[in-house]
DNA sequence: TTGCAAACCTATTAGTAAATAAGTAGTTTC
DNA sequence: GAAACTACTTATTTACTAATAGGTTTGCAA
């Protein structure tokens, strides 16, 4: 299964996203790595807006199928999947996107605040959904309720990748 | 006391940090609203590095002086205002400036990592320092180291001013 | 074989960026 | 009162930016 330029151009645009952030990298710092000219870029993308937009739009999709694929498991099982999958994100020095995006948010035109908002708040159902299921079959104590508990969840582990940039930690 | 052109073009760079990040502004945004020419920024600050490290610095003055001026307070209340403090950064639309430099990390040079990390290791410490106080005198109740409290609560408010920006939480 | 669309390329434009050199007005210092 | 310093200005440079117009190649379909 060939990748193709223009999702190669998506995962680059990512990996730059995360690593540096939406002002700090160009089309050319795509452009070079794929051996293609600048124009290819924005043949493919003709704005920087609709990278973006299309980035955001990846996530969602890759976030279905990881619910779609760990549904069946327990909900500790499922929380740990998840922070597993964050943590090779940190290792590998990039930040959470949802946390690339709200540095930047200024930056982002509101078809990307939209994108970035539906992503944000899937991700935060599901957390939410996955503690309340914890909490049913007693897997999870928590005294609050679901969503703050999520959002506790979610800010941690977005925080972390980026804290751990000046610690070390 | 009338404030000089340095102390404002470190307030308004500040500013524009933590609304927009590092790659988001220009010396331009900063001339502007003070009335004065580009070059004149680059007479204070001849680069963009400079303005960041003085940023930087500044904070850790500032955050110096808020320890020493709440020094005698009991730790919760201590606390009280360290997040009262963050929570006014959050309404005015700005993030945590910890958070603004970690997504922008790799556009800054050595000289601001490092003044970064000396503020942010103050900041961790000072928390440190609380959580300990307030456990020995039973105000507060963490099973946990107090570094680890500490970097829970700060990762908490960080991600959060951040977070706010997508869900509006 | 012709037509046409996808996926590029070349070349260019208009704008903005950080940074610097050289000059000037006002103030302080000896 | 001359020199020197501070805090600017004007003017310019170099480099990069996103974005676009228009041309070229390739493969497929009618």
């Amino acid at each position: 299964m060939a990748t193709s330029t223009r999702e190669t151009i998506i995962q680059l645009g990512d990996d730059l996203l995360r690593k540096d952030g939406f002002n700090a990298f160009s089309y050319a710092d795509i452009s070079k790595p794929l051996g293609v000219k600048n124009a290819a870029v924005h043949y493919h993308f003709p704005s920087k807006q609709d990278l973006a937009e299309t980035i955001a739009i990846w996530h969602v999709d890759v976030f279905d199928r990881f619910v779609q694929k760990t549904a069946t498991k327990p909900p500790l099982d499922r929380l740990r999947t998840f922070l597993n999958f964050y943590h090779s994100i940190h290792l590998s020095g990039k930040v959470c996107i949802i946390g690339a995006f709200a540095t930047d948010w200024n930056s982002l035109n509101p078809n990307v605040h939209e994108k970035v908002k539906a992503f944000t708040e899937s991700v935060v159902n599901w957390l939410s959904d996955l503690v309340q299921e914890g909490r049913d079959i007693g897997q999870i104590q928590s005294k609050h309720n679901p969503r703050a508990t999520a959002l506790r969840i979610l800010t941690s582990i977005f925080a972390a990748t980026q804290l751990a940039r000046i610690t070390g930690d």
